[in-house]
DNA sequence: ACAAAAGTGTTCCTCTTACACCCATGA
DNA sequence: TCATGGGTGTAAGAGGAACACTTTTGT
């Protein structure tokens, strides 16, 4: 009986896309290769991932990655695509990742996820102190082997499930006002939004309850605070969905 | 040094819900598991899959899957999910795979993936010989293992997909009627359509050409012939897409 | 003649778009 | 008093939903 050429010897891992939204628009966030003798190279920049552990779900481990990078539990963890390309990984990043693991592989597999955090002074913090950054979208020039391809594809499905679900409010604190929710769409989206037809489409959508509470110490009217209602959200969704089959066709 | 607990010892698979299209609605292929040994309930249905081999994307494997089972190169082929629960081969199932495939393996990761078929009569015969079935969609009752998922998880993106990205037309041959477009779009979303308000809708996203051709033999004033016009598409593409960014929200 | 589906047209109505305009606040 | 963004209103037009109606074929 000859060798079976199945491949029985992958590991698999997580990478993480993890967005924060903050005044200056969308970020991303980034940490630094650790090395674990030399500190060659030692600026390259990569998403936040690891290797999944025996008995560990995909989703458990990158809740793993989040617990870490960030301090979060219960974050907004959505898979995206697998990277199997075999030559995705170098013999010399190979080595490397099997050094620092304390592992042996001939072949890594690795899984996207993106996350969305509301970002808070605290894990600004955080993440500063585990060495980590949040670095403006547009900003990101380089990283290490493909999580670069990782990132755009992370950010197209965001843009995607942006137009089609709700998944804004887990970038916006609690309360926040619609301008702030405005300027999210924008950046997200990149494009220009009409701020009175933006009020009007969002408050007749019932997913936002007013708050009665106002911003204080702001040059100009005070905006009203408002909160995601996630019970009319869950009530809408219950029934049929109107369905413009043919509009706004993607790719 | 202690072990490492990172899982290096995962076989990664695919699987793939083949979709396809006749006139009784949207169909499935499945085909009965084979046991190497004895054929004890060798009634067992699943979807056509493979582990992956060394040195070969997934895309590659469900590719190989396709022709497998079809006989058919170049096929839509899209990924969907990974699963990845630790305990949905159970410890029987895992000595089935290692024995059927002639690998040892502690865990055994699949990649769904769904692929859309023009059905015809010699796909029809192909499959057949192969022991295949197209089943109705509506009619599939019990698959092995996860498979059941994995079916209901590629159901629900290709109805996302279908109304937002022109995929109806990889079902339906070069040439069609209007009508049979509206039934497949029927057939999918589970929905009515008002055929005047579709052809017109259809019709008014010149996605869509007609040939000039028409039915004989049919009971009716026979229907055009239209074909799908790839390069209207792709030029509409590249025009902004106009942005319904709160509209048709689901889930 | 009739059934059945092709194909066209029309009416009503809702939603989008693009603005204008007033309001409240800090500088 | 001015700049700035909050917040409301409106008019024009595009597009969707529902349905009536004519056309062309086989039986």
């Amino acid at each position: 009986m000859t060798k079976s050429l199945i491949d029985t010897n992958s590991a698999i891992s997580v990478d993480c896309a993890v967005f924060g939204f903050d005044s200056n628009g969308l970020k991303v966030l980034l940490i630094k290769r650790r090395y674990p003798v030399d500190d060659l190279s030692a600026d390259d920049l990569k998403l936040p991932g690891a290797m999944i552990l025996e008995n560990e779900t995909l989703q458990d481990a990158a809740a793993r990655v989040l617990k870490e990078s960030t301090g979060l539990k219960n974050i907004f963890l959505r898979q995206t695509t697998i990277f199997s390309d075999p030559s995705r990984v170098s013999p010399q990043e190979l080595e490397w990742i099997c050094r620092y693991h304390n592992i042996t592989t001939r072949r890594v597999v690795t899984v996207g996820y993106y996350a969305l955090v509301k970002l808070t002074p605290e894990i600004i913090a955080y993440t500063r102190r585990n060495g980590a950054r949040w670095v403006d979208i547009d900003m990101v020039r380089r990283l290490i082997m493909d999580h670069m391809d990782i990132l755009g594809n992370a950010l197209d499905i965001l843009q995607k499930e942006f137009t089609h679900t709700p998944i804004a409010f887990e970038l916006l604190p609690r309360k926040f006002t619609l301008r702030r929710l405005q300027d999210l769409f924008s950046a997200v989206l990149g494009i220009h939004i009409d701020s009175g037809n933006f009020r009007k489409k969002i408050l007749a959508s019932g997913l936002v309850a007013a708050t009665g509470e106002f911003e204080t110490n702001v040059a100009h009217k005070p905006a009203q605070f408002y909160t995601f209602d996630k019970s009319a959200y869950k009530k809408a969704m219950k029934e049929k969905f109107k369905l413009y089959f043919l509009d706004n066709w993607y790719y």
